[in-house]
DNA sequence: ATAGTAGTTGACTAGTTAGTCAACTTGAAT
DNA sequence: ATTCAAGTTGACTAACTAGTCAACTACTAT
């Protein structure tokens, strides 16, 4: 019944990417409506605030992702073939993004995260909860990595947070510099990080 | 001659301290003219713009941390040391700022970098430029660690890089969990990535 | 003492921003 | 076809924002 309407997902997408490639607090409620080709009145229809927004689209980002994620770390994967897997992924949706954006712009929850921590609380703390989700499957990676004698790692969720910042400091350097190849280096420092047993592999 | 005035400085330790405990695009000039007692036609006497102020604050934070900087990578320090010196001084820091703000607020150049990375070129190019020096720090050091025999670093500059990075991340993690604690790893961290040769050290 | 330089002030404009609302439109169930 | 819930619209306000400026004040070198 009544009428229908696509308005809500056409703000989500447009204020991740207006956030993305610029910065939460310049993007403003006019433009994110202009993006989205909606009227004001619509956006106060849907949502209460930017934060608001923000807060639906950042969730609906995660709950996409999640099947992704889930086949990246498979379980049928061998824990340090999905490292790999990761990284290689990434690298791939961080080219993507440079070709369509024409720059690096790194990973919005941290961006977003960092900006937003001390103003936003409710933001803040969706973000926090969906890096502990992504936290997680570090963490069960590196676990069994660790019984299966490939990685010393008797503590997996420390480990993981290590592992965690480190991916959070190369994405917003990448961003920073605007230079992709900052995260080459991301499978080797991984491996450092998680004390890979060198085994006949050259 | 003429009359004098400590309106500049007043301006760029407002800035920083609006910045560091807020964001950069939530700070006005009219806030920051505000904190700093100062009004906004002595604002723009001074500067430019917000932009153009940032630039010369964050230089000036710069030249200020020098000194502390050189002592703590002093030549005469031997390598290791130097990092542990770095990770104690960063680890208080962060204390202090909690303390006097009631809250985590990592490291201003990394939140701002990030959020302005794609809107403030210029901004964004300076804070590039202190990082850069910064880093020198780190790779001068890995590099006497590394021909010292301490460490398997072939290529330092890579290293540093690598060290940085993972820096950048644990400070932007602490800042958006407001925990503290977070930083404690970074030692073990940095040994971790170093690829430090476990001596007799224990 | 005074002239000139360096810095200050408050009142101003014009544009942008968040947020509101009553009238309107669309679709589907009866 | 009518009704009504769901969604849209544009015009509105009030507050905030960056930026300007002419008149003013304080200092100091002569």
């Amino acid at each position: 019944m009544g009428r229908v309407s696509d308005a809500r997902e056409k703000l989500m997408d447009a204020v991740m990417e207006l956030i993305h490639t610029g910065s939460y607090g310049s993007t403003t409620i006019d433009h994110i409506c202009e993006k989205a080709g909606v009227k004001k009145g619509s956006f106060y229809y849907f949502f209460h605030s930017k934060s608001d927004l923000a807060i639906a689209a950042v969730e609906a980002r995660f709950q996409e992702d999640r099947k992704l994620a889930d086949a990246i770390f498979s379980p049928a994967i061998p824990p340090l073939e999905r490292i790999h897997g990761m990284c290689h992924y990434l690298l791939e949706r961080q080219g993507e993004l440079q070709k369509k954006h024409g720059r690096v712009l790194g990973c919005p929850l941290h961006s977003i995260g960092s900006e937003v921590s001390t103003e936003e609380p409710e933001l803040c703390a969706k973000i926090q909860e969906i890096m502990v989700h992504h936290r997680k499957y570090l963490e069960s990676t590196i676990q069994e990595a660790h019984s299966q004698g490939l990685i010393h790692a008797p503590d997996p969720a420390a480990k993981a947070e290590m592992v965690f910042a480190y991916y959070e400091g190369l994405l917003t350097h990448a961003r920073i510099q605007n230079d992709l190849s900052v995260l080459n280096e991301m499978e080797e420092g991984t491996m450092s990080l998680l004390g890979l047993k060198e085994t006949a592999s050259a």
